[in-house]
Formats: C-alpha cells, structure tokens, sequence
DNA sequence: TTGTTATTTTGACACCGTCAAGATAGACAG
DNA sequence: CTGTCTATCTTGACGGTGTCAAAATAACAA
C-alpha cells in the first residue's frame, strides 16, 4: 500500500504540517508587515498567525527576531545592488545619465520603503556582531556604488580631485541624508526632492571635475 | 518663615512618597540608558526602578513611552541648538571657522550619542503626529542652521548660486549621512572621518562661491 | 519496516506597556 | 490647627511579546 495518497496535508485545511517554503514566505510576510506598518508593527506571533503555523516555527529558520530583521535588512540591500548593477552594465549609457539614474533609483528605493530603509541603516544590525551576514551583503553593495566613481575616473583618463573611495563616501552621505529628508519629509515638502535631487547630483559632479 | 529647612523626604530612606523632580529624573535615567545600552535598552519597568519609583509613576510625567523617548529626542536636538547659537554668537569668528565649528561640533555630538541621534531621527517620532512638540524643537534647530548660510549671503554682498535653504538642505544631508557612516562605522573607518568631514567642508564652501 | 533527522507544535516563563482603583502627602482655605 | 482638595505615587491586573524545553509529526534513507 502506497503511502496516504492525499496531498502533503493531513488535515483537509490548506496547512499542511510541513510548510514547503517557510522562511521564504517568513521573509516575504515580514517585508511586507514592515514596509506597511514599520518595524515595531512586527512581532513573531503576529508573524506567525499571518503565514499561518505556530509561534516557534520561525526560529527553525531564523535564530533571532533580530536575526529576521537582519534577513529582511539584506534583502534591501541586494534590492539595491541590483539597481546599481543594472545602471553600471547598460554600456549605452552616458556617465552623467547613470550618475542620474543611480542617484534617483536610490533616492526611489528610499522613499518607496522609508521603513525598511530605516532598518536597513539602524544602529541595531551594526553593532550586532552575529550579524556579519548582513554587514557583507550591505558592504558589497557599497563597493558597486564605488565602482561607478571608479569607472568615471578610468573614462576621463585622469585621476579626480579626490579617489574614487572618498568621492564615494561623500556623495553616499548626502544621498543618504536627502533620503531622510525626503521620506520623513523632516525639513523638506517631498515635492522639493527631484529639484533637491537635481542640486545635488550638480554638487557631486562639480567635485568630479575639480 | 521660610519653606521646611529639612530636605525633601518624609522617610528615612532616600525614597520619598514625592520625589519632587521625577520629570527631570526620568528624563536623565532615560537619557543615560538609552546611551550606554540603546534604544532597545529601555524599558519603563526597569528605568522606574533605577529612579527609585514603581513602575506606573512615570506615567503622571509623560503619557507615553513615546512620549518619553520624544522629550529625549528633543533635548538631543536643544544641545544641537545651542551649539549652533554659541557658534553662531561668536562675532570674532571668521565664515570658514564657523561653517567647520558648526559642522565638527554636529559631527561630534552624532558620534558621541550615536543611538540618541538615531532616535532623533527615526520615524517613528517624525510620523506621529501625537509629537509634535519634539518635531517643533526639531525644526527650529534646523532654522538656525538655515541660518548660518543666510549670514554668508549677507557677507557676500550678492546672492549665493543657490538659496540658503537650499544650501543647507543639501549640506545639512551630507553632514547627516557622514554622522551614520562614522558612528557605526558602517563604511568608513573612524578615524577617516576628520579627513572625510575637511573633504565635505570644501565641498560645502565650493557651492558657496560656486 | 525501522530508525534518523528536519520540522512543527504545545506548554511554560519572564518581561513588557499600560489601565483602573486605591493610598499618600503636600497645599491651602477656614 | 483642622479639614478638604489635588497632584503624585503605588498595587493589582490584563493582554501581548520573545524565547526555551519537550513532545509530536512528517519526510527520508537503509
């Protein structure tokens, strides 16, 4: 006799004992809780109920709530090297095309997702030495960013004014900062960002060509 | 007659039933915890029973736990305040000396306190708007440091290539964004970041006469 | 089949924020 | 001094949270 042929279930509901993919769809339930309710709208239980298995499940795929957090934080990160990828592969485009396009895709990315931005950029992942995962996700998607500054300086032929590294560095922060400015809309009427946006992307390549 | 010449306490003990400035307590336990353990750190349970109190006093001073990180928050930005007055107040002080006392002592007080500013400007404070108070106290901080860039322009005798507020949106997210880089270290090695910060400077000053 | 292992669950614990009701003491009017 | 008022503080209680330990369950390999 074969085994029960029923599907995987062995009660009728669709929650069989065996989830299938649960810390994906962790993950997926938790970005999404995240990014609509911020970060303290998340608690395990709740968590739990939503992907519809019990209050434990979860910490056979993930240590930690912080741990989680930590995941949802990356996969931000991977989010955005992506963008950048995607930016510094298109051969066709200009330099001040992909500077443009790689300032407002983050500026969007920020916006979009204040939350998990926010997250992303807490204090909380990077003091936390077990989140070392984490950390190197994030870096390398830093290094990308330094890429772009490095290939403007190969297509002028000439060193910048400063390095690549600390060109890199600066241009981040003030992006980073207008990103706040804008999600929280703290100094600034978010309808102010593109032309923000636009001041500064002059800003960073006057530094280019100084 | 004057007021009772014996100190506050009815009791022995150094727990009296009023404890007379149980505001002002709170306030610097919360400040002190939030310091040296995080925001995470606190809890209204265990800072109660550091001040010495139970654990529902803190209640007739702040409705809230929000409500308490908020007045944290917003003392840290009255420190930014009067830092920007002194320096400001300074008439002796030539432009460049005050943009780089300004800008140092913003720096400063980021990597000091790096989880209080953290807190300053989270979310969570700036989206509710149960706060307004903290936002208000926030705002004017960023007023004086509109500013500063107001004073160049009247030293100038001409108008700056951008307007002051402009100015000091787009520099005040770069000074932003270097605070995080350098309180966690997230790309940037600490030490860096005096050098980082002279790099800005320039930067800051290159938009000034540009 | 049998045993092993990866998942998931139930039960339990300590901690948390906060509300309601009562206790206390300082202020103030008479 | 006496009595009342009111701000302040306490005790008790409730529901919610993260997480550990132990048991249950299912998939799989021999």
């Amino acid at each position: 006799m074969t085994k029960d042929t029923m599907d995987l279930s062995t009660n009728s509901a669709n929650h069989p004992y065996h989830h299938g993919n649960l810390r994906q769809a962790l993950l997926n339930a938790s970005m999404d809780i995240i990014r609509n309710q911020g970060i303290a709208g998340l608690s395990l239980r709740k968590l739990a109920e939503v992907v519809g298995v019990s209050r434990t499940a979860p910490y056979h795929h993930f240590k930690d709530k912080d741990a989680l957090l930590a995941a949802v934080a990356a996969q931000g990160f991977a989010e955005l090297t992506h963008l950048l990828n995607q930016v510094i592969q298109d051969e066709a485009l200009p330099l001040h095309d992909k500077l443009e396009q790689a300032v407002m895709g983050y500026l969007r990315f920020a916006t979009d997702h204040p939350t998990q931005y926010e997250l992303m950029f807490g204090q909380m992942l990077w003091q936390d030495a077990k989140q070392d995962e984490f950390q190197r996700t994030a870096k390398d998607c830093f290094r990308l960013y330094v890429k772009i500054f490095e290939s403007f300086e190969q297509d002028k032929q000439q060193p910048l004014a400063e390095s690549p590294l600390r060109l890199a560095q600066v241009t981040w922060s003030t992006l980073h900062g207008l990103a706040r400015l804008a999600s929280d809309g703290i100094f600034a009427k978010k309808d102010d960002l593109t032309d923000i946006a636009q001041t500064a992307i002059k800003q960073i390549e006057s530094l280019l060509s100084q």
